[in-house]
DNA sequence: ACTGAAGTGGGACGATCGTCCCAGTCGCAT
DNA sequence: ATGCGACTGGGACGATCGTCCCACTTCAGT
């Protein structure tokens, strides 16, 4: 094996547990598991990180620091608030039909942390991070349909979440289209409610 | 020990199973911490069951079978459907908050379903269940309301299950009740507009 | 009372887990 | 070139996992 730093190493143990845990499940992110990805011996895990539960913690954060442009649509586009809340949804529901196992490895790590006292935090500081996602993309869609929110615009966030992750809950069991995109229409139907014309 | 037949330490082994996924997740879920909350000899339980994996396919099955009145309203209160339909969420969160535990469990065994091939089916079915336990309820709600649905009701049902599942999963990691209200209250809207006068 | 089936308990199995140790090797500053 | 610290590899550790075995006890049918 070719001679890397340590905080190299770390950055690709902490890739290749993005990988394992997506194909395979968090059960499955076993340290032996994670190096085998990684193409490392097992000393190199340990020479890197102090135990199995640090690189998770460095997982968790690094996957949710790094959860942007995903589901920050860049271009907005729609002649009302409606459509171009409806948008931003499909423009999601095409993200995760596109790399299911990514969401749903998200999903895991979110269940995983909330099961330890010490893990918690890393959960609600996940949804802190999608409802500011969530609130820059509202503030953005208000301003270019010259509506404003009727309620606090993190408030009408943490409501989008909420659908955002019933749509991928319930795609990822049943794998309908059809019934995302139902999802997608009447979530933007209910939120663009909570907005009226400037 | 007392000696119980093979049926009922299963059914025992069961409930003991839910009790320890619900506390403390399905990773903790051994054979060992199971038969220690039901109280028996380890040899019990392979003696009741081949193997582990049978007994968490047997809960699965049981405790989606037996998700009835939980969700199921059985007052419908509200003057127009609107109302009736977040008196149900409301009545649903309420559930939630009551036993999060429990709610967390079945998520975790949905996840735990979909990491196998041989489970997949196991999380379809539970879903299939809740679409059927919804549609139920929203064409009472409809008959009482004087309204039809304007998409067929499973359809619906869908989408209610998505809602609930969003507003479940948002609540157990905040703990946001404002939040979960809101969700409640937007997606009510939402599907009201999903019927139509009769 | 006798027998066979049903149920029980304790201890053990091999596999796998996270972690650790240590001898060895490389690269860089001196 | 040489020494030292950074890094590597393989093998091992104790713990825990699911499962199994077997001697034993209880109960129902005769």
């Amino acid at each position: 094996m070719a001679r890397i730093p340590a905080s190299e190493r770390r950055a690709a143990l902490v890739q290749a547990a993005l990988r394992v845990v997506s194909q395979r499940g968090i059960a499955h992110a076993t340290t032996r598991a994670i190096v085998a990805e990684a193409g490392m011996s097992l000393a190199s895990f340990h020479y890197a990180f102090d135990s199995r539960d640090e690189l998770i913690d460095e997982l968790i954060t690094t996957v949710v620091a790094r959860e942007q442009e995903a589901v920050l649509p860049d271009d907005l586009q729609g002649h009302d608030i409606r459509d171009m809340l409806e948008a931003g949804l499909l423009r999601y529901f095409d993200h995760l039909r596109a790399d299911p196992e990514h969401e749903q490895a998200m999903l895991e790590l979110t269940q995983y942390a909330l099961r330890s006292p010490d893990r918690h935090p890393l959960a609600v500081a996940q949804y802190a991070r999608y409802t500011e996602l969530g609130a820059r993309s509202l503030a953005a869609a208000a301003e270019l349909a010259g509506v404003v929110w009727t309620t606090p615009v993190e408030q009408v966030a943490r409501v989008l979440i909420a659908f955002t992750d019933g749509l991928t809950l319930t795609w990822l069991v049943t794998r309908d289209d059809d019934v995302a995109r139902a999802v997608a229409h009447a979530a933007a139907d209910a939120l663009s409610r909570m907005a009226e014309p400037r």
